[in-house]
DNA sequence: CAGGCTATTCTTAGTAT
DNA sequence: AATACTAAGAATAGCCT
C-alpha cells in the first residue's frame, strides 16, 4: 500500500503511464485552478498527449470567465499598473521573442508531422480572431 | 509553525498574495515538468499575473527541448497513431474552436486593454513563424 | 478500464532570519 | 525581497474491487 518513491523517468508500463497521466493531469489542472483563485491571475495550460489528436486546454470556458470576473473585480489601479508600463514592456519585446517560442522549438526538434502543424494553424486562426475581437472593442 | 487549512478564495494581504503566487508557480512548473517527464507528454503553461506586463510561459525553451527530444525517441508507432486520426480529428475541430478560446473569453469578459492586444498579437507572430517553419520543412 | 483506498511522499502556509 | 525551516495539509503510487 502507499506508495513507493518515484523515479523521474518515462514510465515504460503503459498502463501505468496512462493512469499516471490522468492522475496527474487532474491534480495540475486543480492546482492550476487554486493558483487562479488564490492570487488572481489568468492562467492556462496545454497538453499534447499520444492518446488524444487534440490537446487537453485549460481552463475550461466556464472556468475562465469565473476566473477573469475576479480579475475584473479586483482594484482598477492593480490592472492599471501595467497599462503605465508599456515602455519598459516594449524593450522586454524581443526576449519574448525567445521565451514564447515553445512552437518554435517543437519545429527546430523535427516535430513537425501535420498534427503539429494544424494544431499551430487552428491556434493562430483562434489568435487572429480574437485580435480583430479586441482591435474592434478598442476602436468602437 | 505549520500551516492552517486554506481558504480557497482571493488571498486579501497583498504580500502573502505575491508570495503564494511565487511559491505556487514554482511547485505548478515542478508538476507540469514531472508530467512530461513521467508521461512522455509535451505540455506548456501561461500565467498572466498582475505583478508583469509579460505572462510567464512554461516550459523554458530548454525544457521544452529535452521534453520534446523524449517525445521523439518513443516508439514511432505511437505517434503515428495520430496521423491515421486525422478524419475524426477534422470532425472534431468546430468543437476546438471552442475549447481553445482562452482569448476569445478574455475579450469576451472586457479584458481588452492594450497588454493583452499586444500580447496576443505577439503569440501570433510566433505562431505564423512557425508555421511557415514547419510547411517548409514539410515541403523539403 | 474506471473508481476507491491509504500509506507514504510531496507541497506549502506561516514563521524566522 | 530572498532564503530556510518545518509542521500540517494535499497529492498520489500501488493495490484492490
Amino acid at each position: 500500500m502507499g506508495r513507493k518513491a518515484t523515479v523521474y523517468e518515462l514510465i515504460s508500463n503503459e498502463y501505468a503511464r496512462k493512469t499516471t497521466l490522468k492522475k496527474r493531469k487532474a491534480g495540475l489542472l486543480k492546482k492550476l485552478s487554486e493558483l487562479t483563485t488564490l492570487c488572481g491571475v489568468a492562467a492556462c495550460a496545454i497538453i499534447f498527449s499520444s492518446y488524444d489528436a487534440q490537446p487537453d486546454v485549460w481552463p475550461s470556458k466556464a472556468e475562465a470567465c469565473q476566473v477573469l470576473k475576479k480579475f475584473k473585480s479586483s482594484p482598477a489601479q492593480q490592472r492599471g499598473k501595467n497599462m503605465m508600463d508599456q515602455t519598459k514592456r516594449k524593450k522586454k519585446n524581443r526576449e519574448l521573442e525567445k521565451e514564447l517560442a515553445l512552437a518554435e522549438t517543437m519545429a527546430g526538434e523535427n516535430n513537425c508531422d501535420w498534427n503539429n502543424l494544424e494544431q499551430l494553424k487552428e491556434l493562430d486562426y483562434q489568435l487572429q480572431e480574437n485580435i480583430k475581437l479586441i482591435t474592434d472593442k478598442i476602436k468602437s
